[in-house]
DNA sequence: ACTAATACTCACCTAAAGGTATGTATTATA
DNA sequence: TATAATACATACCTTTAGGTGAGTATTAGT
């Protein structure tokens, strides 16, 4: 596997590629309130907790860049965004919810060990 | 999902978890040389482009830490030391396995986008 | 004139990730 | 006495991620 630029970085292999794109602290929380709604800016501020309104913005503008999610703004005041997942990330559902699924495990197996402690 | 505890670090739901475990630059490209073979430090060295010691080394002790992988040292000179997927790490192969398929999928539809550019 | 909504934007700061370059311990062998 | 091998460690620096707190534009309603 060559390496790979995007957007004018270089990748070293798929798996980066896939990980600078669903990676950090927000984007799969953001991705997984929007896997079967479409949800206005101000809901998904309500439903991440500890979310800040400057990380939710970058975060969604990033997605949307990859083509991810789609943006969708209304021209009415007080102003209304919605924000939906693309294909795109509609594919991206299946490794999150593998992920998540790995990760409930590992944290139910944590309790017991240190139950036994 | 309330907050989680792991290792003094608070986690926001079990994706940020395992992307901790998995994220960065080298985490999964070590565990994938190791996927079906032992390897040695300096084998992981040269099968990883680009990586530098210092990276190589914290990361295999972190991966090492959250017990996805362990470390076989033999007492001899030069120094051996052998690395392995635990069965812990072993079960991240599905995950990392179908981020690299979804990868490829896009890096080969990003060519056909920029031929027709 | 003032406030309420909503979806941002901006300035500033800290911490973590990651890169570069160099050094080290040990023992067999030339 | 010098060198080769191997698996690190250490110091230093830059870049990126992420947090905090405050401000803004627009219009309807009081």
């Amino acid at each position: 596997m060559p390496d790979f630029i995007y957007k004018g970085k270089v990748y070293y292999n798929p798996v980066q590629f896939v990980m600078e794109m669903i990676g950090g602290t927000w984007k799969a929380p953001i991705l997984w309130r929007l896997r079967n709604e479409v949800k206005r800016y101000g809901e998904l501020r309500k439903d991440i907790p500890h979310i800040s309104d400057k990380m939710l913005t970058t975060q969604l503008r990033q997605l949307e860049a990859d083509g991810l999610i789609s943006r969708k703004v209304y021209a009415v005041v007080p102003p209304k965004t919605e924000y939906a997942l693309t294909v795109k990330g509609k594919r991206l559902m299946v490794i999150i919810e593998q992920i998540r699924e790995y990760g409930l495990e590992l944290i139910e197996e944590e309790k017991k060990n240190n139950e036994i402690k």
